[in-house]
DNA sequence: TTTGTATTACCTGATATCAGGTAAAAGTTG
DNA sequence: CAACTTTTACCTGATATCAGGTAATACAAA
């Protein structure tokens, strides 16, 4: 088994919680996924624990790589704070599971040995969130034209309809259809919901 | 030395970690603020390690409460990530240091010892975050109070001034002074651009 | 080519926000 | 206790937002 991690604290730890398991060796401890796909070309791994959160390349795209190349590796997720969408994505990309990073070390123990039997695994944290009926139907966000982006962005900054026609040489009244199709599209009945949404989904960067 | 965090793979690293300091001895592991707050009445604690994202009551707090009983308790923050904000935020509440939880071994090492000495420590990654030329001023943002919490937070959810007024058992009037008193606070023009700030700066949860 | 979405633009009226000033009661800190 | 902050509350007027409807042009997809 190989663990990559780019926090050398995360890795004792699961070096210190492995250490007991009988049927497992850690075999390699790194910090990058690029030294994992390096390492991967010339020895046999059985088992990957990844941290999603690595520098360059994130484990999900990690995770396809290897599942690209050598389907038969099993792939487990770590991550502190979980998103729904974060391990389905994970999942998506043929991870063979997740696991919370506040699990418990039976837990990582359970998970990791479900795992080599095949199973797709999550810890109980995990379990909770991927079971949510995923809050009524927010997934599918509609997205922002590119016209709607800018006027978006100005409004994030305070600028009054007035202010945004200006500055984009546009008529106010442009400006005020503009307003009126976003608070629409995302059902917001105004300027401050819509924001926060944006915000939150990220979709103003 | 006391270590508080809620994911147990970081406490076992920790472990490992410090076995090899002679000076130090891991005394208790635990996973919230209040048991460690308890423990600390009744035990002479020497240092203590905690994470800043811990549940119900944050690092910041819990270090606060610390300090205001036990000064003399040397107090060092651990996150995954930083944020400037939250590191000074960390140490104007009597933190004695910093370290990122990608730090290495070393860091690790150095800190500790030199916190125990008396100096504020920070871990490379996160001096170069705090010395940073800090966007602008952006730093002293002012906090919100209780009252005002709720009132932005209602904001945000697109409430307007008359149901919030009614939410609060409040009077329109009074949620209008509220609001302009937010604004002037942080110097925005309007609700948007207030909830872009409040949000971009975490100060809404 | 037709359908659909995006972008532009105009009009009106009801309602909400913002900015100005004022002030008392309650709670907190030095 | 005194000073400060917080929370509560009222008044007014100017300006902005929101909701309703309508419509032409442009560009991409079916």
């Amino acid at each position: 088994m190989v663990v990559v991690d780019d926090h050398p604290i995360v890795i004792s730890g699961i070096s210190g919680l492995l250490s007991d398991l009988e049927n497992i060796e850690i075999v390699e401890k790194m910090q990058s996924g690029a030294l994992l796909l390096d390492y991967i070309e010339s020895n046999e791994v059985d088992l990957v624990l990844i941290d999603i959160f690595l520098p360059v390349v994130t484990g999900i795209d990690l995770c396809k790589s290897i599942k690209q190349k050598y389907p038969q590796v099993i792939v487990i997720g770590m991550s502190s704070q979980s998103e729904r969408s974060l391990v389905m994505q994970f999942i998506q990309n043929g991870g063979n599971g997740y696991i919370l990073k506040s699990a418990s070390f039976e837990e990582f123990k359970n998970c990791i040995n479900k795992a080599i039997e095949g199973e797709i695994v999550f810890s109980d944290e995990v379990k909770t969130i991927v079971s949510q009926p995923l809050s009524e139907d927010l997934d599918n966000i509609p997205s922002l034209s590119r016209r709607e982006k800018d006027i978006a962005l100005l409004l994030s900054k305070g600028k009054q309809t007035q202010e945004i026609a200006d500055e984009l040489f546009l008529s106010f009244l442009t400006v005020q259809t503009h307003r009126r199709n976003i608070l629409q599209k995302y059902k917001t009945k105004n300027v401050a919901e819509l924001i926060t949404l944006l915000l939150k989904n990220n979709l103003l960067d």
